[in-house]
DNA sequence: ATAAAGACGATTGCTGACAATAGGTTTTCA
DNA sequence: TGAAAACCTATTGTCAGCAATCGTCTTTAT
């Protein structure tokens, strides 16, 4: 019956899950120019958001992610929600329930105790693939790239440290060459911002992270597994050891605010 | 929790087809009696048979797996069929290019390498887990487990006692008491019969690994942690092993009778 | 006044239809 | 006759609408 107005939006067919242009919409419609609705996105973007929104710490557990809200934000149909729901119900971020809708996934104690267990395990493979494979160059890169974590860190930026912080682990998983486990490892990635939301202190930093991240490239330059994979053991442990269930992450209700781009 | 059947009566609405003219008169009128549509099914229980499809090596790599198909086969909508794609994508069974279609995967040479490393890294710690909290009932469980798989390939049942073997494996993952690991190795068993399909002959059989679940088992009972997890990586060297990239498996073509029900 | 039962609104789930795309086939021109 | 361009069919991707379901609010009876 309502003729929606937004209907002629959908014409961009081309995109799709992988390899294709941003093709960041061009068209402005009018408003008050402060914050602006996204149209023209396609599933991958929009799903890239969301993720990103959960490891930005923007989107807290128990958030209900309903679908008209958001096929209105994002300016496309709802089935198109719904697909990206459900590859964020894949990899546990968000908890689909039948007929209930989606939400924020809440991830209990045990959960994030295996998930460090598991994060153990995989990670300390790595890296103990890394100790042998590591040529010269990529522990120069790795050094880098933990320097400018550092850097954010110390320059207050704490999302754009955590992403470095990420990409770190990621890049010693790249490092492995292992296809596999670099899945796995995305996966679990994940999941553990949504874990450190959930039982620690948002203000608390991470910044002892620093530290653990050099020490694991002495130990892989020197060329030991052992003592490598170690040293990111303990590591994963300290990072656990920060948690604390004290209080419950009050979930964020102003849904529309964590999407809008804001305008100069 | 019931199996919530179809309440709503989607299948019936499904089956009927918008009177198209069939060019190609090489549609089955109805069943001849030998062979049955499956009918009234539900997206789980379609994925569980695409999933056990997979598993029995009824479906083989390349197979393309067209979604009107696979929807008029199952008498439900395309976008049952869609989901279900969807999720076996995820556990990269099959692969979904934009606009060209689901196929089942094939994995590569290295992809297959790294999945036996990850399992190895994966089941390492989950065998170190399970000797640390391991009780004698589950270690008799572990055994009768493993005599019905012995049972099963002496008997000639090579599928049933593939299940059976996945399921030690699973067993033992459950006994880990890590949900998440559990999670990644299911993950990983269910892109394991694809790699070994890939790779090695058909009529090869696994009747190698009994043994060696048994002597996983002796070392778990005897309380070594370091011992079992060796155990249990020596069993998937040689699982990967018997892999061989000589002859490749020839697609599939006749995606009808797979999942036909024969009938007496 | 409390609790059970029913009605209402909001949201999800599903369906058939439409549009866009890719690959193969035919046609056309050199 | 060969190559390039245009058509054509098969298949996927998207859409808007409708039906079913859940939570909540109101009503009613004890």
């Amino acid at each position: 019956m309502a003729t929606r107005k937004h209907s002629r939006g959908g014409a961009d067919a081309a995109i799709s899950k992988p390899a294709r242009k941003p093709r960041r919409s061009s068209r402005r419609p009018a408003g008050p120019a402060r914050a602006r609705l996204i149209l023209g996105l396609g599933e991958e973007e929009i799903h890239q958001r969301m993720y990103d929104a959960v490891l930005d710490h923007r989107l807290l557990p128990g958030t209900k992610l309903k679908e008209v809200a958001l096929a209105k934000l994002f300016g496309v149909n709802r089935s198109v929600i719904r697909k990206v729901l459900t590859r964020l119900a894949f990899n546990k971020l968000v908890v689909l329930r039948p007929n209930r809708g989606a939400m924020v996934a809440s991830p209990s104690v045990a959960e994030s105790r295996d998930l460090y267990a598991a994060r153990r395990s995989i990670e300390g493979a790595i890296v103990e693939a890394v100790t042998r494979r590591i040529t010269p160059g990529q522990i120069k890169a790795l050094r880098a790239l933990t320097a400018s974590e550092n850097a954010a860190y110390r320059q207050g930026e704490m999302r754009k440290g955590l992403k470095l912080s990420l990409k770190f682990h990621q890049m010693l998983a790249e490092i492995a060459g292992n296809v596999v486990l670099a899945e796995l490892l995305d996966q679990l990635i994940a999941r553990t911002p949504l874990v450190v939301l959930a039982y620690k202190g948002r203000g608390d930093d991470m910044t002892c992270s620093i530290d653990d991240h050099a020490e694991i490239i002495d130990a892989i330059a020197g060329g030991s597994a052992a003592k490598a994979a170690a040293a990111m053991t303990a590591h994963l442990e300290r990072l656990e050891g920060q948690l604390d269930l004290s209080d419950e992450a009050e979930p964020a209700t102003d849904l529309a605010a964590l999407f809008y781009e804001i305008e100069d």
